[in-house]
DNA sequence: ACTGCAATGCACCAATGGGTGCAGATTGAG
DNA sequence: CTCAATCTGCACCCATTGGTGCATTGCAGT
């Protein structure tokens, strides 16, 4: 919130010297979401930041006040990211150019790197870290991580399901369901993110998971191959 | 392996004080998960795991020379009790009784409720938290996560492919598959392990998780509610 | 040139916590 | 009882680090 907000103020260019301050404030921001990322909260150390970000320690405590309200602007910037990202993936629902198939295989590849980026783990990561000592980090993400992006995606499958393209009683369950098979996949195969998922790894398990999304909510009675949905898979 | 070797040393009472010595090493194993898990692997203090535990430091170090060594070997034990969890939850799909359906939605409530345990939860805080740090952890749970469990699962439905009760071309997608389904769509509900899932919703999700699974994979072509395999899905 | 705000560099404080040393208590085996 | 291995409680060292104070510099508007 702290971010969006900020940077929203950004449009006023009257105020005296702040295109520089806020340039300062994004640099810490980033610097400070790298480095807690890498080093973790509590081993991160403000110098470090300060000294990354190419700024004095003080100003960081003239900016946030504190470490903690450090994490949290920071965790929040990071996360605006991953929505913006992942929302705009989905969004290529709209207006489809008639294949099904296709459109849903095409999102599903982009919400796979969405999750398989290496910034959105380090914030998966931080957040899992973190989660324990600042429960308040729920409400930051809350709106800004996986539930409005299934949400979204409920929405464009309740469209193909009211044109007729997909059969299927809840569009949330639906939407929650694809995105368990793009995902839950990937999970184990990266590593807990440290390990990167080549790109045609990536697009098979969006297909085998669009395969088998199909086979539950599709219409198309059988389409090519329908006997083995996940013969696509990758070998490795 | 450190833990389960220990134990299995165990086996000789004549070593001197060998029971007390057992005894001591696995409460400060037990309690050092706790506390790591609770404050964080750099929060947490040797001196609290040590009085948390009813033990001197010394005896710590006496056991594990420093924390690191401490933090592996209690994550060690950790993960291998619920690697035993989840491979005794698959393997109740030996020997089921007739009904595929309900052996699946048996196992999948089973495994759905090992994701949402407790102490799962820690373990997979703790080890996002952090692998950045000390990326060796990850061959410490290489044979004890998640692959293991999804390749016994895959041995099971490559037995009931083979007897004509499931059609799929790569038994190993289909256990990454179905393990996706009934895991994937826990992630968002559990918010971070802050939350505890309530026994309805995980029944409700491991039911959606097996029809949808069996929509793409079974041989019986259309099971009663075939149109709409989610709408078992919880309220909430 | 003057004013005011932000940023800087540097020294400093106080608390925290990993790790060690030591002397004494406990325990089980022979 | 003796012996040896552990366990215990306590004091201690020392490096790290969040946070502050202060004097100085640089920049923008007037």
């Amino acid at each position: 919130m702290a971010a969006g907000a900020d940077v929203a103020a950004a449009g006023s260019p009257t105020r005296p010297s702040a295109r520089g301050r806020i340039d300062k404030r994004q640099a810490i921001l980033a610097t400070a979401f790298v480095v807690f990322a890498r080093e973790g909260y509590a081993q991160a150390t403000l110098d470090v930041i300060a000294a990354e970000a190419r700024v004095a320690k003080h100003t960081i405590y003239n900016h946030f006040g504190d470490k903690q309200t450090l994490l949290r602007a920071a965790i929040a910037a990071e996360a605006d990211r991953a929505k913006a990202k992942n929302l705009a993936a989905v969004d290529r629902l709209r207006d489809h150019a008639g294949d099904l198939r296709a459109a849903l295989e095409d999102v599903g590849r982009r919400l796979v790197e969405c999750f398989c980026d290496e910034r959105a783990w380090a914030l998966r990561r931080l957040l899992y870290a973190e989660i324990a000592q600042f429960p308040d980090l729920l409400d930051i993400i809350s709106g800004r991580a996986s539930d409005p992006i299934t949400e979204a995606l409920a929405d464009r499958l309740a469209r193909f399901a009211l044109a007729g393209h997909l059969h299927m009683g809840d569009p949330a369950a639906a939407a929650e369901q694809l995105a368990a098979l793009l995902t839950g996949s990937l999970e184990a195969r990266c590593r807990y993110g440290t390990r990167v998922v080549p790109a045609a790894e990536q697009h098979a398990v969006a297909r085998a998971a669009v395969d088998t999304f199909l086979h539950a909510f599709g219409t198309d009675p059988d389409p090519a191959g329908a006997l083995s949905p996940s013969t696509a898979n990758a070998p490795a």
